[in-house]
DNA sequence: TGGAACAGCTTC
DNA sequence: ATGGGGAAGCTGTTCCA
């Protein structure tokens, strides 16, 4: 946003010289504004500006006339250039480098319409009427056109329209005018038409106003392709005068790069992460203090990011100037962080930067610096740990807890070390800090607010606390928000307007508030009504809280989708992105939860804010992904596998989100993946009562990973080894190994290899590069248990890959499981009957792993489901069973992975069953409600399928 | 009873 | 146009083994 003329003076001059715009402004100057208004002439830099980000003016009064009377059109006045010059030498630049266009732009768009309009009276007396063919239109003319902007402008108000010379996110901008349009600019543009400069030029001709659509940018190119390498085929454009949604591929980088709220969090949580490390240094010299009482100091700077973003603008005087940091360019951005000399004026962080610049119209709104943020953090955490407190705890980046229990003064020994710190960082960062200090957490922290700004807030007062407390809004109690104060208003009949405080609540009992907030939360807002609070900030203490737990992607906006293939193809990309992330921060994630907001019945389609997510109902659901992982495929088809099991109409989803969680540290990529699984596989044996039963079975009969049984993870890693031939593996078609070595890693199995099928010697373990380790001998108890792959290529394949296997009691694998002495037969019996006579419910959920793994024929899942209607319809208590909830949802879940398997015919039988069942008169039909829900389920697959095709 | 799964709230 | 476009953590509720 700095990028001022004095760095790109040239732009300015080739913008300015070759227009015709002096003729306009020449002729304009100098009858209007050199005579009549000569402190207003700064509008004419308004038109040498291009994209918003060269801004040259902001001019104080001027009054020699620079231009003279001459109307030559398309020459270039050199005293012009001059004017150009002279700004970008002389005090007004100073007033650039605030970037401060926004509060400019904002007062100019008025002056300069009304301009435009003398200009149009003044004009129209001279020489003939022009038709007003623009009368309803509001035009914004982006980038380089031609004719130029001036030109457009000049037409434009000539012509009756309006001209805006900034465009705000909501503005009431009919049309945008541009010759070409980065990706970037189409999010931006999204609400408006974007129309060629032709437009204009042909309206002109013509006498009327033509078709907007015919001249619409969006239909025929991007423009700009070669200039964006990122742009490349990926990139088709879009359908015809359709906004820019999550359908499209690049959207998810736009929207995070568009997102303040995103790079802020995602900034805010690596500096935490980093500086929660050195705290635990810091905390380790701590002893445990078994004082009486503590004393704990809340230090916090004043307003950190305006006072931060200030210091690179020594002309700004920050005590009395009101000023606001915000991601620049839209009215519609958040203010983040601002003065108190803004907040006199009633501005507040939170508050759009249109809204506070109608408060207060001398707000300069700053740029973010987030490299500067993280050096005054870093000076600030390193004064702290300096001073050499119990400990320290770092609440955010500006913001930390500390421990002073071994000072044993609370009056001005404390007094002293406060201040002394409050100057020291003042002096290194240049930034002002206020302290609250008192005896515990909470009133640390109430002491802070009163501390606020530069000062500092010390309660020592036991006995006083009820007086401190009586005043304070409840809502200043740590966690509490607004839902918990509307709830306790309406308990106690207060207004919403009216604030809930402290005295307030003094006749509400704590069993009142259990009852209302559940045990934590009642019981802690009751004790905070007391002035008590017992947290510990001790870190050593308990260093698993500061762990990260997960790492998760919301996009709450642009969600619109007609069919399936565009929720997957979006789903694929959040997973790509979630890997990304994963990558950069060094975990693998175990446990992956996808949210929904689907709009709530009755609630518009389209919400008042443009592809917003309006009014919404949330759904989630989990899965394990077995063992820990950030593989991209795995994740993606476990996305889609969630959003089919929740089920939300795709017309009608609104957001969507996804968690990543129990994470687990893997920091490299040559850190491998198995390498940690075999650590945690040995370290971890399972528990006896595990290996028992059913699950034994299942686990011997080979090798699946059943993602969607839940808390079967012991069972997983017992089945993350199996043994393959090596040389088998390698005489293997080079892409097919990749496509084995692929699938292998996808349900991270690690395969041992095994180089004679008969000799347990000479063990390899092929690692995720495609290198092969040696390992030790695998011992003899856990080799029994082991499944060996060994046979031919087409077996290999078929096992790993889930392709259907025909024949398998003819294949090698038959005898392989020998080993178990059982017969694959009667394994699957052993598994069908014994889940389906002891869960008779969750049949499918236990076999649901299996449903594409190749150890199960169809016509096992065939006879399943014919059980399983026939036992609906079976009674009990005189009534019939019926279909569990629970089951449909897991035979669903097996039908969308059986559709994104493409197993279509399958699906198709499976519904034939229904019919055919239903219709057998082997079922006494007693129930009419049950038979049309199996129809329903029998309709529902025909849905899914279509789906599917779309 | 304890944990899994989901839902809700708060925070910077 | 008066808005809430992130991300993370903790707590609460319900269900089930």
């Amino acid at each position: 946003m700095n990028k001022n003329s004095n760095s790109q003076p040239k732009s300015y001059e080739q913008e300015i010289g070759d227009s015709t715009f002096e003729a306009f402004n020449g002729t304009f100057s100098s009858t209007q504004i050199s005579n009549d208004n000569p402190n207003e002439d700064a509008s004419f830099n308004d038109l040498a500006r291009n994209e918003g980000r060269d801004c040259v003016d902001i001019s104080p009064p001027r009054k020699t006339p620079f231009l003279n009377d001459t109307k030559s059109q398309g020459t270039l006045d050199t005293s012009l250039t001059e004017l150009v010059d002279q700004q970008t030498d002389h005090e007004e630049t100073k007033e650039l480098k605030f970037g401060d266009y926004e509060t400019y732009f904002y007062y100019k768009k008025l002056k300069q319409q009304e301009k435009d309009e003398q200009y149009v009276q003044w004009r129209t007396k001279k020489t003939n009427q022009f038709p007003p063919i623009f009368s309803n239109c509001v035009i914004y003319v982006n980038g380089r056109t031609d004719p130029d902007i001036t030109q457009l402008h000049r037409m434009i108000i000539l012509h009756g329209g309006v001209f805006l010379n900034y465009l705000g996110a909501k503005s009431n901008a009919t049309h945008v005018i541009a010759s070409n349009i980065t990706p970037r600019k189409i999010l931006e543009f999204r609400n408006f038409k974007v129309i060629k400069p032709e437009w204009i030029t042909d309206s002109i001709k013509e006498k009327k106003l033509l078709d907007w659509t015919k001249y619409t940018l969006l239909n025929s190119q991007y423009g700009q392709k070669g200039l964006e390498s990122h742009c490349d085929q990926k990139e088709k454009s879009l359908p015809p005068n359709r906004p820019i949604d999550a359908t499209h591929p690049e959207f998810l980088k736009f929207f995070f790069e568009n997102s303040r709220l995103h790079h802020l969090s995602t900034w805010k949580a690596d500096l935490r992460e980093k500086f929660q490390q050195e705290a635990l240094k810091v905390s380790k010299m701590s002893q445990t203090f078994t004082t009486q009482r503590k004393i704990i100091i809340h230090i916090d700077f004043d307003c950190f990011f305006a006072a931060v973003s200030a210091l690179s603008h020594p002309n700004i005087d920050f005590a009395n100037e009101p000023i606001a940091v915000s991601h620049g360019g839209k009215g519609s951005s958040d203010v983040s962080s601002c003065n108190y000399a803004a907040r006199k004026f009633g501005v507040s962080n939170g508050m759009w930067v249109n809204r506070a610049l109608e408060l207060c119209p001398e707000l300069k709104i700053l740029d973010y610096d987030f490299k500067l943020y993280e050096e005054k953090s870093k000076i600030f955490y390193g004064e702290l740990t300096r001073m050499g407190p119990d400990c320290i705890f770092p609440v955010s980046v500006d913001e930390a807890l500390i421990e002073l229990s071994s000072i044993d003064d609370e009056g001005s020994a404390l007094m002293n070390i406060c201040e002394k710190l409050r100057n020291n960082i003042y002096v290194l960062t240049g930034c002002t800090v206020s302290i609250g200090a008192s005896y515990n957490v909470l009133l640390a922290k109430l002491c802070l607010r009163k501390a606020k700004p530069n000062g500092v807030f010390f309660f020592f007062q036991p006995n006083d606390v009820g007086n401190f407390l009586k005043n304070i809004p409840v809502k200043q109690l740590p966690g509490i928000g607004h839902k918990i104060e509307d709830r306790l208003a309406n308990h106690l009949n207060k207004g919403s307007k009216e604030i809930v405080t402290i005295s307030d609540l003094n006749s509400v009992s704590r069993d009142t508030m259990v009852k209302f907030f559940g045990i934590k939360t009642g019981t802690k807002l009751f004790d905070y009504c007391q002035g008590l609070d017992d947290t510990d900030i001790d870190i050593s203490k308990n260093p698993s809280r500061f762990i990260r737990k997960s790492i998760s992607i919301d996009v709450n906006w642009g969600i619109r989708f007609e069919n399936q293939t565009q929720v997957d193809d979006f789903l694929g990309r959040v997973a790509d992105h979630i890997y990304q992330r994963l990558l950069r921060l060094g975990f693998l994630g175990s446990r992956l939860m996808l949210k929904l907001a689907r709009r709530t019945k009755g609630a518009p389609i389209d919400p008042p804010k443009y592809l917003g997510m309006g009014l919404c109902d949330f759904l989630s659901k989990s899965t394990n992904l077995g063992a820990p992982t950030r593989e991209v495929g795995l994740i993606a088809t476990e996305l889609k596998s969630l959003y089919r099991m929740i089920g939300v109409a795709i017309t009608d989803l609104r957001g969507v989100s996804v968690t990543i969680s129990e994470l687990q540290k893997c920091d490299s990529e040559a850190n491998s993946v198995m390498d940690q699984r075999q650590l945690q596989f040995e370290a971890k044996k399972p528990k006896e009562k595990e290996m028992q039963g059913i699950e034994q079975n299942l686990f011997e009969s080979g090798p699946f990973i059943p993602h969607h049984s839940p808390a079967k993870k012991t069972m997983q890693k017992l089945l993350q080894k199996h043994l393959v031939d090596l040389d088998t593996f390698k005489a293997l078609p080079n892409e097919l190994q990749q496509e084995i070595k692929f699938e292998l890693e996808r349900r991270n199995v690690e395969v041992l290899f095994e180089k004679s099928p008969r000799k347990n010697r000479n063990r390899n373990c092929l690692l995720r590069d495609g290198s092969v380790k040696k390992i030790s001998k695998v011992q003899p108890k856990t080799q029994n248990k082991r499944l060996d792959l060994i046979g031919d290529q087409k077996l290999l394949n078929k096992v790993i890959l889930n392709t259907p296997v025909e024949n398998l009691e003819n294949s090698p694998i038959h005898q392989k499981t020998g080993l178990t002495g059982l017969t694959i037969g009667e394994q699957k019996t052993i598994v069908l009957n014994s889940y389906w006579a002891s869960a008779k419910m969750k049949t499918f959920n236990k076999l649901y792993g299996l449903g594409i793994q190749t150890f199960y024929e169809f016509e096992d899942w065939k006879n399943l489901l014919r059980d399983w209607i026939r036992f609906s319809f079976e009674s009990e208590n005189e009534k019939p069973i019926g279909i569990h909830e629970n089951d449909l949802d897991v035979f669903y879940g097996f039908i969308h992975k059986l559709i994104l398997n493409e197993k279509i015919y399958e699906v198709l039988s499976l519904a034939d069953i229904i019919t055919c069942s239903l219709s057998s008169s082997e079922l006494t039909s007693n129930d009419i409600d049950n038979e049309n829900d199996w129809r329903k389920i029998r309709g529902e697959l025909s849905n899914m399928l279509k789906a599917s095709l779309v």
